[in-house]
DNA sequence: GTTATCACG
DNA sequence: ACGTACGTGATAACA
């Protein structure tokens, strides 16, 4: 008959939890259970070679054993909502296996497996019932093998028991395990037991007796005393508990062996549910077969004749309608993806007479013409777009909500902006419900260059999904911007960015690279002038660079206080050695040594490799990172650049402006707070605001009573931490950490504070609450950031969310308010025929590089459309500086 | 690839 | 009791 696997779904599910780390996959679910789940079914099923699997669930109700003896209810703990969100989960996953999930009104998951293991043994199969809990050791027979799998630091063995291995264990054979198990109770199983007897006690007994009833029969000889009188006094307990101990092995469960056959268990549905998932290593399992059967794949078509392109392309410039998306690599053009309806999908390889100039050329045309194009990541493709016409690069397809361009990555991160990537598969997945090959499934490293020459088929597949995907997408992810509320701020703030960014990218900042390279050297004289004392001062020589090490001397050999806090050591973080260095001149010297050190690697160094020819740095503007909004800068970061250090504010020296120009730069002065008093519309804030210019004096004259002549340093210090510390979160413990003072006397600061500001706590704990509500918050704008930290019945993490909730809300509007005033700077430049351009944007902050004529052209401009961004209760303030480097406008 | 550290707003 | 400020990116060390 075979052999049959028979899965405690529950238990399983519980073991994993517990045996795998936290995982969740890009939307925040939590993933760890299911995958812990899986690898031992595939695991066990791999050792058994079994022809049969099925897998129980006890539904939710109380089972008719337990209800029966409701007085008796344990206080079983509640299941955490991480581990509650993956059992639709796991079950969705077998079901689209094929793999019959077998449960039964009033019945335990114990019982149906009871049932259907004695009934497919007295056929002659074969059974393994794979479970951790010990109570189905009492089903193990000849034929019946119970395996009980541990899953520890990701390995896990398993445990398997026939008969003589339970014996052997624990000195009774299956039978009279239910025995000692009524005798000793089981209180996550709510049966009482004996009182007085344990499990010691029960397995002698048994072990003696063989069972409750031959032990009463014998009562007179049962020893010790305490067990015949507690045997004698509740045997009727006894017997009870052996009832409710007992696996019913002849319920009435429907079970069809024909059903549970291993059929293909990597089925295209399956394999839609592990990429979901995103288990990998469990997506390798599935062969190719999975994928294609989404049968768009056979409307690829492939051009390679110009003629055939030419028809194409003349059909799209007509419209109505068109996904499109130059592939590049290395600079170069490989290929375009086009894309004009269900049954018109291209790949268009550069060869031949269509060079990619070529290819960039008829791109543009119909980014210019088309009525509606839909790009994969539209900033990528501008700088190939710049030829002959500005109007694409210029943005001015989508000035004032144009909607005639669409980026479909930019609509995916507003719609989540959790996600770590907005790729053709990832939208395929998410608005088309559709799971497709990635770049890397599919090409792995190769070069669509390499692919393309060799006559890959998968190039080909690649670049019509990017075309597909952008297409198809649109109409989906338009409707769910709609439904967010979010059409506004995609198409009047996110689109129009897009084409500030790249035009801060396209311009770049010049650096001097030879005074940044004898920077460096400065740096490295010092670092080795450093370094020396430092090994004089330890008496020996390590790695001051591996905190491992640091550590290790100082807390290690030279017993300095205030050793452990990391998982794997000590810290030795700035703030943990500047509380030490006022004792140990070492510490002062390693402080500096850091700092330096820092300085010439990231900075000194780590620019200089990406000055270009043109001696300017062309950064990365990311639009698609931040959980909040903002922006992010990088390859290289030019977001921090040192400047709260005197040291590493030289540095800001070489960030200069071009011949002819000067650098003007203006920032918003406390742009959050006053987000903040604006969106929580307290009076007194707002007030404070219209009263005077430094708010955080103003702040600790209200907070702690005293008139605003006699705020001390020392107060206004204070108040300043306050005013960050509610813009981030408050909280008690970290304001203390800020300041080194008591969490009691910070918690007396922040009660101050919302006594002063009463309107700002109600805002700041209805954010929390609606969050709760809604699973995320939103800005001024309509932008939405989900928190599903939110819904953790962990504290640590859910006080997480509760901080983000507070702070995003700030942080983002802070940053919509930025992107507006930058779309609105750049535009005016360029429409107005000036020569000056936007170079950086620093969050709160605009980097101008101006032409000396120009100059009050240009600050008139930043003064108007930072502080005419949007219209607060209070007021946007700027400080704005003209210098001749970025040193010179601070 | 992950961890610790540190630069910025 | 739990253990933390919010948002990023680059580097070096180490597994």
């Amino acid at each position: 008959m075979g052999k049959i696997v028979l899965i405690d779904g529950h238990s399983i599910l519980n073991r994993a939890f517990y045996g795998v780390p936290e995982l969740t996959n890009s939307e925040g679910l939590h993933t760890n259970a299911v995958y812990g789940f899986l690898n031992i079914m595939f695991r066990v099923l791999e050792d058994e070679k079994a022809d049969y699997l099925a897998v129980a669930f006890d539904l939710k109700e109380p089972t008719f054993r337990h209800k029966m003896f409701e007085a008796y209810k344990g206080t079983r703990k509640p299941m955490p909502e991480e581990l509650r969100e993956q059992v639709p989960l796991i079950k969705e996953v077998l079901a689209s296996m094929g793999i019959p999930l077998l449960t039964k009104p009033g019945y335990e998951a114990d019982d149906i497996l009871g049932t259907v293991a004695r009934r497919c043994a007295q056929e002659g199969a074969d059974v393994s019932i794979v479970s951790g809990d010990r109570d189905l050791l009492q089903l193990a027979d000849e034929r019946i093998k119970i395996r009980m799998p541990r899953t520890s630091k990701g390995v896990t063995q398993i445990k398997d028991y026939y008969p003589e291995d339970v014996k052997r264990e624990y000195q009774v054979t299956p039978k009279e395990f239910i025995d000692v198990k009524a005798l000793m109770g089981d209180a996550s199983d709510n049966i009482p037991g004996v009182p007085a007897i344990g499990e010691k006690t029960a397995t002698s007994l048994i072990a003696a007796y063989g069972s409750i009833e031959n032990a009463y029969a014998h009562i007179d000889e049962v020893k010790p005393p305490r067990a015949r009188k507690a045997l004698g006094e509740h045997y009727d307990m006894a017997r009870l508990c052996k009832e409710l101990a007992t696996i019913c092995t002849d319920c009435a469960v429907d079970f069809s062996l024909e059903e549970a056959k291993v059929g293909n268990l990597f089925t295209p549905e399956a394999y839609r549910h592990m990429k979901r998932l995103e288990f990998k290593s469990l997506l390798q399992k599935f062969g190719q077969d999975a994928v294609s059967e989404e049968g768009i794949e056979t409307k690829f078509c492939l051009i390679s004749e110009l003629s055939a392109a030419e028809a194409v392309f003349e059909k799209a410039l007509k419209g109505p309608e068109a996904g499109a998306q130059l592939v590049t690599e290395d600079g170069e053009v490989e290929a375009l993806a086009l894309c004009l309806g269900e049954e018109e999908i291209y790949a268009i390889p550069a060869s031949g007479f269509m060079t990619g100039a070529y290819l960039a050329g008829k791109l543009e045309e119909i980014c210019r013409s088309a009525p509606r194009v839909s790009a994969l990541d539209l900033k990528a493709q501008l700088p190939y777009l710049k030829s002959r016409d500005r109007t694409v690069a210029d943005g001015l397809r989508n000035m004032d909500g144009g909607e005639a361009l669409f980026d479909a990555g930019v609509a995916g991160y507003l719609l989540n902006p959790l996600k770590d990537t907005y790729g053709y598969d990832d939208l395929a997945r998410d608005y088309l419900g559709m799971t497709v090959p990635s770049r890397a499934d599919l090409l792995g490293k190769t070069s669509f260059k390499e692919a393309f020459a060799a006559g890959d088929e998968k190039a080909k597949t690649v670049v019509c999904y990017m075309g597909y995907v952008a297409y198809k997408s649109r109409a989906a992810l338009e409707g769910r911007l709609l439904k967010a509320g979010m059409r506004k701020l995609f198409y009047e703030i996110e689109m129009p960015v897009i084409y500030s960014l790249y035009h801060m990218e396209e311009e770049g900042i010049t650096v001097r690279r030879e005074e940044l390279k004898a920077y460096g050297e400065r740096l490295k004289v010092q670092i080795e002038r450093l370094e020396q004392e430092i090994y004089a001062d330890t008496g020996c020589e390590f790695n001051i660079n591996s905190p491992k090490q640091l550590g290790e001397i100082l807390f290690g050999k030279m017993k300095m206080p205030g050793g452990k806090k990391t998982k794997t050591g000590y810290s030795t973080a700035a703030d943990v050695l500047e509380k030490l260095a006022p004792d140990y001149p070492v510490v002062r010297k390693i402080l500096d040594y850091r700092q330096v050190a820092k300085l010439k690697s990231t900075y000194a160094d780590g620019l200089a490799a990406f000055i270009r020819e043109d001696g300017r740095i062309h950064g990365t503007f990311n639009q698609t990172i931040t959980a909040t909004g903002r922006i992010s800068s990088a390859e290289p970061n030019l977001q921090n650049i040192p400047v709260r250090m005197e040291l590493g504010r030289e540095i800001r020296r070489l960030f200069v402006p071009a011949k002819g120009c000067v650098l003007v730069d203006a920032d918003y002065s406390q742009i959050e707070l006053r987000v903040l008093a604006h969106m929580s519309g307290d009076e007194n804030l707002i007030g404070a605001y219209q009263k005077a210019e430094d708010i955080h004096a103003i702040t600790a004259s209200e907070v702690f009573h005293v008139p605003l002549s006699e705020v001390t340093p020392l107060l206004r210090r204070n108040a300043k931490a306050v005013n960050f510390g509610i813009v981030y979160g408050i909280s008690a413990f970290g304001l203390s950490e800020d300041l080194s003072i008591s969490r009691k006397e910070a918690l007396d600061y922040i009660n101050r504070y919302f006594e002063t500001y009463p309107q700002v706590k109600k805002f700041l704990d209805g954010l929390v609450e609606s969050g709760k509500e809604c699973g995320y918050v939103e800005t001024m704008f309509g932008r939405r950031r989900p928190i599903p930290e939110l819904k953790s019945t962990n504290f640590m993490q859910r006080s997480f969310g509760e901080r983000a909730a507070m702070n995003s809300p700030i942080q983002g509007t802070a940053a919509d308010i930025i992107k507006i005033a930058m779309i609105r700077v750049d535009q005016r430049l360029r429409k107005e025929g000036f020569l000056s351009r936007l170079v950086l944007q620093v969050h709160d902050e605009l980097l101008i590089e101006t032409r000396k004529e120009e100059l009050e052209g240009v600050k008139r401009i930043l003064e108007e459309e930072m502080k005419g961004a949007v219209s607060l209760k209070v007021a946007l303030e700027i400080d704005m500086k003209t210098g001749n480097s970025w040193f010179e406008t601070k």
